[in-house]
DNA sequence: AATGAATGAGTTTTCATTCAT
DNA sequence: TATGAATGAAAACTCATTCAT
């Protein structure tokens, strides 16, 4: 059946995300995606055609649903504020949600310019992040002065860098931290250091 | 004599910093940079034992400068504010001074973790930023409510967000806009995004 | 099938056999085993970890089979010169019924001290060598008063010596020659030279 | 001065020999043959063409001084069964006089037909065994229905392999091991194993 | 004589991908 | 669908040798 199916390149896929946070992309051969998901050699290649396209997948279907739920806060019914404040609840709860996915993704990230083409995903979550601090502009919830493309960018690489520290074992990542974490991150990013 | 191998030596770092700017490490071959410094293929090993060694090397004496520069910083008598205004700077003043560099450093920045047990010259200059920070707020100057180490990975996220814009061609980076994003950054992370 | 490996492995091991002969083990290339098997490179690799393994390989399951054949001949209910002789013509007919084998075994004698820890068939074949010796000493059949190990290796020797002529044509090896080889070694052996 | 150049050669030659010895001569470089001597790389090719003709030189020397030695055996005024026992003195004896050319010697035996027709030394002087052999079937010390080159080359080989198992450390070789051995091979290949 | 930087051909090994079954 | 044997391009690295000083 088809469900059989889509249930195999699930298994598949997930075994790639386990690989690839272990040991890196570049590190991990097809061979042990295949083992890892119990299947065969070839059986990799019948999902997927390519060792990058199992990246590429990744990177894709995460972003694409990064967008949704970006767009579903942009949409929403709240102040920016809470708008921003939701992303990066969004971003930063990835973490605990799926340690492994997240590995990836920051691990990877400086192939995501070379996926780019494909995942245009990314650009579409980045400008929509870009349209909420825009048009909290507009309303006058943020301050007017500041390229709008620039905060988001800023917005979103304090976060990252966040992802990275727990990623890496760097930052402290119980469940108190990092609850502790987002709050810090979207004062410090809507108030400033200044005291 | 010990001038002419060290310039040897430098000659081929410039050689693989390009190299690996343009097309990535990992596509780069050890032949590409040998060629680009115009020397002989075992030159390459005569200085450096391999090809991962040239990566490292890259980073260890970047990030050593850099440490520098943040502890002179650190050091100077001045506002916190205006020593992370200091960072900022040097931080996003090196895509105009070496963009090759920044190029290399920013694509493969999460190869750095992996080399980190050897480059803990990164590590320490966080650590500087991170005492800025917590000088800062003993002194007043800076909010005493958000975690240090925190505030300063945020604050450099941020920074390596910006300068990864300009890497991939995604942020505007003509002198003024890059003058402009200096100010920008540092007010949008000092002052906060609120209106 | 298992079969069609076991066919293959076998191939190609003859293969490397014949190559190994031809030109030594060192200035042997895979890819020249590859070619004279027929199949491609990464075949190799495949089926043998490595070149090395591949020499391996021909010494262990030679030597086990040795190791058969010398436990035999110990088993076997008869004086200790007739083992003797039958070890002799086990060892020498060896040139004759596969001389590409015997040519490889002799060239690189001296990497099996190397491979010996893995192939300690040899050390066993040597062994029982020696038990035949030390037998035939309690027997009566053979003077007491030489130690038998020693004994064993001088006489190993003597046969390997006459192999090596063969094997790089310093001595005479049409089939009459060789028939009287074994008849002299062995009588010289047992008998001594003396008049 | 030449006296100069002399010690010079000879060191060099004497570190190859250990570093042969210590790891065989294909896994040996030429830059640790030079560390080991305390010299320059370049002057190892200052005296010896090559690495291969380091190793060229080890065996023509040793067995031109063989040579010699066995020729004055050959001309001295005994019996055969004293010629040859002198020769079997002469090999064994080595092992104690200088186990580190042994072991190189014995190592790369294999590598001698190669060398052959550059060290032609080792011809004559199986040549010489094999006349003092002829002499003593000739005086009728010697048995004369054997085959004296075969004979000479069983000699040989007999000897050759207790070496080999006193380098590779799998014969007792202290001295008294060692005196009793070359008691025991001579009596062996003399008298023969028979009760 | 002596140095050691410079050369670059040569080789093993890896591993993504294909394909017959 | 599923398997895993077969392919072979690709690349890092080694190291004997040369040569300018």
């Amino acid at each position: 059946m088809q469900t059989r199916a889509r249930q195999r390149e699930h298994e598949i896929l997930r075994a790639a995300i386990r690989v690839f946070a272990r040991q890196g992309y570049h590190k991990s051969k097809v061979g042990e995606v295949a083992a890892e998901a119990g299947v065969a050699y070839g059986l990799v290649y019948h999902y997927f055609g390519s060792k990058e396209s199992l990246l590429e997948t990744i990177f894709r279907r995460t972003w694409k649903q990064m967008l949704r739920f970006v767009q579903e806060i942009e949409e929403s019914d709240t102040t920016s504020q809470e708008q921003l404040r939701a992303v990066a609840g969004l971003v930063l709860q990835a973490w605990r949600l799926d340690p492994e996915l997240v590995g990836v993704l920051v691990r990877e990230v400086t192939r995501s310019p070379q996926l780019q083409n494909e995942v245009d995903e990314i650009a579409h979550a980045f400008a929509a992040l870009e349209r909420i601090v825009a048009r909290g502009q507009e309303r006058g919830e943020l301050r007017p002065d500041l390229d709008a493309r620039l905060a988001s960018w800023a917005f979103y690489g304090a976060l990252e860098e966040i992802l990275t520290g727990w990623v890496f074992g760097r930052l402290p990542d119980d469940e108190e931290a990092t609850a502790r974490a987002e709050q810090m991150v979207v004062s410090l990013l809507l108030d400033g250091l200044n005291a």
